[in-house]
DNA sequence: CCCCATGTTCGACA
DNA sequence: GTGTCGAACATGGG
């Protein structure tokens, strides 16, 4: 499910939780989204009776402090995080749930590609500089990125931007939502780009992840802007705002979704 | 039954 | 070692 902003979006949704000790912690060892973590009883031992302390994100990861142990967590296709009643028995798909005196805060997880693990307070500083820069942030040069994209010669552009090493949080609706603002054609080789088509890919590319975190960080609820692609490309026969019917073709190895007349290559 | 899904990883190959 | 691609992962919805 989620890209940059939802991740955020979904991370605040233990907000409540801050500040308040964790009482008990129910889990499904066996389940996959525990593969990074070879002992899923440390988690139980190390979150137990802690304080729920901060909480961050950073690009598609999220990470919660309990005491001195960080939980971190990727949320994979159709990971979900929420606050329930404490009563509330779990249900078939939440395999963590960590209870406080008011609330659980509920991981919920289908298809159980997301993954935890834990790391120590210790470690996490030197943790975060292995992290790539974010999108938004001021060591997201444009030279950076030129050297990514020569570097991918033969790359369709739309798959180099779902690289999260080089575009932490870039998913496949944000890709498309770019390509498009850029006039690109999501097939074209991201060595190919000029100059001129770098930098305006280097500044859509933090307006729309700014914009999404604007829109959908906080407040999901809001209709998403009838300027963006993002509201036109669900259903089928999707047309663009020019008036064009929108394409939708596997690249890459995903769908993608966009428009022949105002992205020709 | 079919196909599709906002993601990542792993193995194969050039 | 680097870059690229396709399959696999597990489940539910149309």
């Amino acid at each position: 499910m989620p890209e940059l902003a939802e991740v955020y979006y979904y991370a605040s949704q233990w907000d409540p939780g801050h500040g308040h000790p964790i009482t008990e912690v129910h889990l499904h060892p066996q389940a996959r989204i525990f593969r990074q973590l070879p002992r899923p009883q440390r988690l139980i031992e190390a979150v137990q009776g802690q304080p729920f302390a901060e909480t961050r994100t950073h690009g598609k990861q999220c990470f919660f402090r309990f005491g001195d142990v960080w939980l971190a967590g990727h949320l994979g296709m159709s990971g979900h995080l929420s606050v329930a009643k404490p009563t509330k028995a779990p249900g078939r798909h939440d395999h963590l749930v960590l209870r406080q005196a008011a609330r659980q805060l509920v991981y919920t997880d289908p298809r159980m590609f997301g993954s935890w693990y834990l790391l120590d307070h210790s470690a996490m500083t030197a943790f975060w500089e292995t992290l790539p820069p974010e999108v938004t942030s001021p060591r997201f040069t444009k030279e950076r990125l030129h050297r990514f994209l020569q570097r991918r010669t033969r790359r369709p552009i739309k798959g180099t931007l779902l690289d999260q090493s080089l575009f932490p949080g870039i998913g496949n609706w944000m890709a498309d939502e770019v390509l498009w603002r850029c006039h690109l054609d999501p097939r074209r080789p991201a060595g190919s780009l000029s100059k001129e088509e770098t930098a305006d890919l280097w500044k859509k590319l933090r307006l729309v992840c700014r914009q999404a975190m604007r829109i959908i960080g906080t407040s999901w609820g809001d209709p998403p802007p009838k300027t963006w692609l993002f509201p036109h490309r669900w259903k089928d026969g999707g047309r663009c705002p020019c008036g064009a019917p929108l394409v939708r073709e596997t690249i890459a190895g995903r769908t993608t979704c966009w428009c022949p007349t105002c992205q020709e290559s």
